[in-house]
DNA sequence: AAAAGGACCTGGTGGC
DNA sequence: TGCCACCAGGTCCTTT
């Protein structure tokens, strides 16, 4: 499910109800998410209070006074903030119930998300520290881009999408950036021009930043924690859309497979 | 070092 | 209606 847009999404959505909020109890209903969930978790979180959220690439971090919750929604996962009356759904794999009375619940039916706890500062988990730089910030530039694809083979597609560069871009986000910035996604990532670049830089933040105005995809399941869709799909302009017309040129959307996913492109656009 | 492919897991869809 | 193959928003790990 989440890319960028939704994570930032359901942070956004979430900040008003968990910062400075105290957790009184959690509740772990599957341990087996992508990793396990930490044992020692429910001691970890009980009786202590949220300090504020962040977001790094596709992870949440909620900060506590010692140490940070890591989550990652994986392809299907989302959280929710609930009233204790509402009936548990299927997938339901973690709730922590904060002193307002509200629940905090983690829903994720392919488990390919995270629940993880760090003592340290969270930047320095194994898992993040190695990401790439944050597409919405400053020091994501064309050249920043163009250096780090020098020399390199890869489809261009797979370069945006390797988190160990840039974070926070999935397969449709891919799609659509290198669709508005007419390139097609199999040329190799370092016979892209610095200019080629450039462009492809400010697709990446168009459409990601139009995407969070929107609330994020919704294609399937995508809710915020408020239960509320996101928008965004209604102005894909090729995610989804293999063998419809361009809305540029009129031909026909092609599709192919690019390491194992499913890559819809203008071949009219994109060259 | 870089690139490619497999693995993890559930649910929905379309073909026969 | 049932069964099966295949597909889906991610990303780590192993192999080449």
């Amino acid at each position: 499910m989440p890319e960028l847009p939704e994570v930032e999404t359901t942070l956004r959505c979430l900040r008003p109800y968990l910062s400075t909020t105290i957790i009184r109890d959690v509740t772990i209903r599957q341990y087996q998410l992508r990793w396990p969930i930490p044992n020692d978790l429910k001691s970890k979180l009980q009786n202590k209070c949220i300090r504020s959220l962040s977001r790094r690439g596709k992870y949440l971090l909620l900060h506590l006074e010692e140490g940070s919750l890591i989550i990652h929604l994986g392809m299907s996962g989302c959280l929710r903030i609930l009233s204790d009356s509402e009936r548990l759904v299927p997938h339901a794999h973690l709730d922590l119930i904060l002193a307002n009375q509200l629940i905090l619940r983690y829903i994720d039916p392919r488990r390919f998300g995270a629940i993880l706890w760090t003592d340290e500062g969270p930047l320095e988990h194994p898992l993040l520290k190695n990401l790439g730089v944050e597409p919405l910030s400053e020091i994501f530039t064309g050249d920043f881009l163009w250096r780090r694809a020098k020399n390199r083979l890869v489809p261009i597609k797979s370069l945006i999408m390797n988190a160990k560069i840039i974070v926070g871009i999935g397969n449709i986000y891919a799609a659509e950036a290198l669709f508005l910035a007419r390139i097609h996604p199999t040329i190799p990532a370092g016979s892209l021009s610095p200019e080629q670049c450039q462009t492809l830089v400010d697709s990446i933040q168009q459409v990601l930043q139009q995407a969070i105005k929107q609330g994020g995809t919704t294609l399937k399941d995508f809710v915020d924690s408020e239960g509320k869709p996101g928008y965004f799909s209604q102005q894909l302009n090729v995610y989804g859309r293999a063998g419809l017309p361009c809305v540029r040129c009129g031909a026909e959307l092609k599709a192919l497979r690019l390491a194992q996913r499913s890559t819809v492109f203008c071949s009219g656009c994109q060259k």
